[in-house]
DNA sequence: TGGGAATTCCC
DNA sequence: TGGGAATTCCC
């Protein structure tokens, strides 16, 4: 299986060798890739994997939104067995194919006198596709061909389709990241408001998580309203409360932010929770 | 003359009709619009206006970047005369050309079988037409013609070319604005860390500049590397000191972004500084 | 109109 | 590779 997130696909302009799809077990010291294994079989076979779309993965390529780049012809297979019949993919790279010349591919015999009438209706249908397909997550589609008797690899197996793979530059799937923070520390009573720098968010589908590891899992979350994400990259938001106001020492949780909808989140900070002393609630 | 910044050169997939370009007195109220005049003459007499490139106003609009967007057929000229000879253009758009469809525009009689092959050619080329050309500040260049004897606009005056118009969406020309900042007080000896919120800013070309309407015309900048802009829309910065230590009461100055290149600053914001007591020096 | 964000590209 | 920003589009 490939890793769902964290990878990025690629624009023909940024050019090749970004480094492969990685395996959903795959470590930064030890990197693993998507195999496939032929069960119950002894002899040579050719896998091939092609890229479908997420919703309908039978329904194969289709439009070309991508395109999987494996060696330098394009050919997306490889050959095993007689014995290990493990085909693993260490060099496949997701193709963004740019709207405009998206919707230029699916018409292959235009000619150019149409070029501008057909234009406009062209990206309006690719816009449509776009809305139902959603662009940035795919799935591989493996098949298998057994060698017959003449030698040819004829014998399709029923394909086998891997999870979906999120384009980890796509606004919905990036990584979250907590930059900088005007302030680490507040009162256990909560209210006190900070200033957040993080990578791109988007302000409809974010959560400021705090929590504590230990002591039961307490959580809450910071109190702010989508007009105060600014510009997808700073949040200005206000702490929650602890859930006891009684402490004596100084405790330290840990935020994260934390979308929604897919509900990854970022690496955590440290804030530390004064005591509210009264008559003097914000003692820094 | 137009107004050099604060309009939006437009996409076609933004439709018309987003307001004409204004004249450079134009006011929130008593709008104007570039004009010109024929001197020295009385008759009829018919004014055609043209964009043209930046840097090279006599090239015409050899490539056609933009377009002006003047009337329903795109007819671009004003009739005038006999005895007023102002010419007022209300309605100038200015349409952005995606660098795409720019390099087809230039290659008119292209066939399908070369798209494929020419394509990177052609973005390479139109690549480095916009690193010389910088698309988005263009001129305006209004040609007038006489009536001659027979009542055809045939006898053309010398053209005059307009000030420059800068892209208000352009990076380098859009609006500065300080939305909000953690703090507006610290103290008179500077230092103070501030996370201030803006709208889009070049990291290596901006600065923070701090001053005093009155009393000589104090200045002083912020403190911070290009590293302290965070994503362009967020700048951490440490305040300066102020010219005199020795104050009794609080001072309030003002701040505002400022463009090290173009010049042109932001609205401003009030900013407190506060004495500095000896052995408490943050005394918030 | 301008606010806002997605898409695409650059190094 | 990922960081970063320009370009383009949407409402």
């Amino acid at each position: 299986e490939p890793k769902q997130r964290g990878f990025r696909f690629r624009y023909e302009c940024e050019g090749p060798s970004h480094g492969g799809l990685p395996g959903a077990s795959s470590e930064k010291n030890r990197r693993t890739y998507p195999t496939v294994k032929i069960s119950n079989y002894v002899g040579h076979a050719r896998v091939e994997v092609q890229l479908v779309t997420h919703t309908d993965p039978l329904a194969s390529t289709r439009t070309a939104w991508w395109a999987v780049h494996c060696t330098e012809n394009g050919t997306c297979m490889v050959d095993v067995g007689p014995n290990d019949l493990t085909a693993s993919f260490s060099n496949l790279g997701i193709l963004h194919v740019t709207k405009k010349s998206a919707s230029h591919d699916r018409r292959q015999p235009i000619n150019t006198q149409h070029l501008r009438s057909t234009e406009s209706s062209i990206l309006k249908e690719a816009k449509e596709l776009g809305k139902v397909m959603d662009l940035n997550i795919v799935r591989l589609k493996f098949t298998a061909y057994l060698q017959d008797s003449n030698g040819g690899f004829t014998r399709a197996l029923k394909p086998v389709v891997s999870n979906a793979i999120y384009d980890s530059k796509s606004p919905n799937a990036s990584n979250l990241k907590i930059s900088r923070m005007d302030k680490t520390c507040g009162t256990v009573l909560g209210g006190d408001e900070i200033f957040l720098l993080c990578d791109k968010v988007q302000k409809d589908d974010i959560e400021i998580r705090f929590y504590e590891e230990d002591e039961g899992g307490w959580e809450a979350f910071g109190d702010f309203s989508p007009t105060d994400v600014h510009k997808q990259y700073a949040i200005v938001f206000k702490t929650p409360p602890y859930h006891s106001a009684e402490i004596e020492r100084p405790v330290t949780v840990f935020l994260q932010l934390k979308r929604k909808k897919a509900g990854d989140s970022s690496d955590p900070k440290q804030f530390t929770l004064h005591p509210s002393v009264q008559g003097k609630p914000r003692p820094f």
